[in-house]
DNA sequence: CCCAAGACCTGGCGGC
DNA sequence: TGCCGCCAGGTCTTGG
């Protein structure tokens, strides 16, 4: 289940096995994903080899010599390296078959995630083409965010997940960034001083950066196929702690909701 | 242009 | 057990 730490794990896991690779076969047995699966695709990268597989906020991108396949995970999906002959499950919707006898099988119970091949550069595809700044890169700081977000009134919570903003910021990581930044969750994003921008630009790098370091760890699971994607360990301060105590003050956190997802925060704490 | 709500799905959980 | 409502890590699309 996505965040991009853990997609980020999975390009790790799934790349060294798809890089130079050659593909055999594209297996599509449910191709009702976010949009339907092209059958084309098969034409398109049946023996063809894979160059890079790269990542772009959530989307992946296995990258040939003619086009790219871009993955999105969704809400539930996940991608595993198997051998040639493990059958199925009810929801393993795609195979990508290669020569070697891996396959990388595509799992998605509610078929949320998607599998789009363009042509033309990836980076102009309409999926990508608006998408905000990695949040790792040089281009993301809190001068970045100050400035986009002087005159928006969308609780900063809200505008911080929004991709065109900046990418792989998903629903615990925004809570948690905020919690860690002192930022209470509802407010203005337009209002959020440029020093507090400041401190929600370092927290967003480090809580993401930390959740890669852990997701690292369970790059085992991809390969040996258990299906485990295995859920991040780290310590979360407010994600799915609502009535808890504040880690920092103690006094009980509060649950609200905000653009229809669940927020977390401690009212004494977060400003 | 900006913002909120709707849409797409299945499965797991707690409560009765 | 069974059924029901609610919740879930995303984001594109629509409507005001």
């Amino acid at each position: 289940m996505p965040e991009l730490p853990e997609v980020e794990t999975t390009r790790r896991g799934i790349a060294p096995y798809l890089e130079g690779a050659e593909v055999e076969a594209f297996e599509v047995r449910e191709p009702r994903l976010r949009w339907p699966v092209e059958a084309a695709i098969a034409g398109r990268i049946q023996g063809q080899r894979v160059e890079r597989v790269e990542r772009r906020g959530k989307y992946l991108l296995v990258q040939f010599a003619e086009g790219t396949l871009l993955i999105h995970l969704g809400m539930s999906g996940s991608l595993r390296v198997l051998m040639r002959d493990t059958p199925p499950g009810k929801h393993d919707h795609v195979d990508i078959c290669l020569k070697d006898g891996h396959r990388i099988r595509f799992c998605d119970p509610r078929r949320f995630g998607a599998m789009v091949w363009t042509e033309s550069p990836a980076s102009q595809h309409r999926l990508l083409a608006s998408l905000g700044p990695e949040p790792l890169g040089s281009e993301f700081d809190g001068d970045y965010l100050y400035r986009r977000s002087r005159g928006r009134r969308s609780p900063i919570k809200s505008w911080l997940m929004d991709s065109h903003v900046v990418v792989g910021v998903g629903n615990i990581y925004a809570n948690e960034a905020l919690f860690q930044a002192g930022i209470d969750p509802r407010r203005a994003a337009g209002r959020v001083s440029r020093q507090r921008m400041r401190l929600l630009a370092t927290a967003v790098r480090e809580v993401l950066a930390s959740a890669i370091e852990q997701g690292g760890t369970t790059l085992r699971d991809f390969v040996g196929g258990d299906g485990k994607p295995g859920y991040f360990s780290q310590q979360l301060h407010v994600y799915g702690r609502g009535g808890q105590p504040c880690t920092r003050c103690g006094e009980a956190l509060v649950g609200v909701q905000l653009a229809q997802r669940s927020t977390v925060y401690c009212r004494y704490c977060q400003r």
